[in-house]
This record gives structure tokens, C-alpha cells and sequence, in this order.
DNA sequence: GCCAACGTTGGC
DNA sequence: GCCAACGTTGGC
């Protein structure tokens, strides 16, 4: 696949749960329990080869952290058939699946985290959705130039 | 703990 | 199909 067809994407994850530290000791991982289908959407056209930004959310400070790759697509998100999970779906069906997920690989750690305060002053709504009041989506594109600039501004640090 | 911004659900 | 009520997310 070529360059220009890679697309940057950022995942959210509560580092309480899952971090970036996990993802460098697991190296890869099933990034599961997506339960909304704008996020969903976004998950199912992702190739691979994209990138993701990971996320930590709900922590103090929250920001970017790390960078991974999407290294497969198009998965069945198992913990909707699991009636012991948090994630279980009822109304998803084995033959035609609700939740899917994407495997993703730990690409490396960012010495110095770009947090959700320098993203919002450095960029507005309309250029990140993620600086956008009243975005609560777990999973969402980045502008291609923007992942290429944060990308400078933190293999930099 | 508060609350804004959604998304989902269900009565009609 | 409308919309009010409710639930969730996640920054602050």
C-alpha cells in the first residue's frame, strides 16, 4: 500500500483500563468494546496500515500519547457474544454481527505527551473534532496534515 | 460532582 | 416520525 493512502485516526482508551505502557508490553492488540456506531463507522473503514493516535482519556492530564498501527481490519468483536461482559449485545446476531473491531500495533510511546490543553490551543474545532466541545466519540479521524504536524511536533520532543 | 452534548429508547 | 426521558462520555 502506498504512503498517501494511509489515513490517521485516533483511538481513546482510559489508561486505567488499558494504556499505552500495556500496548508496549502486549505489543498488538484487539481494540474491542466499541458500543457506538459513529465509532463503529469510523473503525470499519479503516485499512491497514493507518495510523492511530492512542489516546489516554479520563485521566489527569488527558492527550496523545502514542502512535500505533492498524495491522487488521474487519474483526468480530467477541465480547458481544459473551454474556459474562460488560460488552454483551443481545440483539447481535452470530450470522451478521452488530460490533466488529480492528487489531492495532504499538508503534512507540511519545516522550513527552501532547495534551488535550496544548491540542485546543493550538487547533480549533473545526480543524480537530477532537478539541470540539461535546465530542464523546472514542474513535475519529485526523486530518491528514494535522497527523503529519503532530507527528513532527512529537518525535521532536 | 457537575454538566454539556450526544445517542438511544419507547410511548404516542 | 416526533420527542421527552434517560443513559453515557469525558472534560473540568
Amino acid at each position: 500500500m502506498s504512503d498517501k493512502e494511509i489515513n490517521y485516526w485516533l483511538m481513546k482508551s482510559e489508561p486505567d483500563v488499558y494504556s499505552i505502557k500495556d500496548l508496549k508490553n502486549d505489543i498488538e492488540t484487539l481494540w474491542d468494546g466499541i458500543r457506538n456506531y459513529q465509532a463503529r463507522n469510523f473503525m470499519r473503514s479503516m485499512k491497514v496500515g493507518d495510523r492511530a493516535f492512542f489516546y489516554h482519556s479520563n485521566t489527569k492530564p488527558p492527550g496523545i500519547v502514542g502512535l500505533m498501527e492498524i495491522i487488521e481490519t474487519k474483526l468480530v468483536d467477541p465480547y458481544q457474544f459473551d454474556e459474562n461482559s460488560k460488552y454483551y449485545d443481545k440483539n447481535s446476531n452470530r450470522n451478521n454481527p452488530r460490533w466488529d473491531c480492528v487489531k492495532t500495533k504499538y508503534l512507540c510511546e511519545f516522550q513527552n505527551m501532547m495534551t488535550l490543553k496544548q491540542l485546543s490551543e493550538t487547533y480549533t474545532s473545526e480543524e480537530l473534532t477532537l478539541v470540539r466541545k461535546g465530542n464523546r466519540l472514542s474513535i475519529m479521524p485526523i486530518q491528514i496534515n494535522i497527523a503529519l504536524e503532530l507527528l513532527a511536533k512529537l518525535k521532536k520532543d
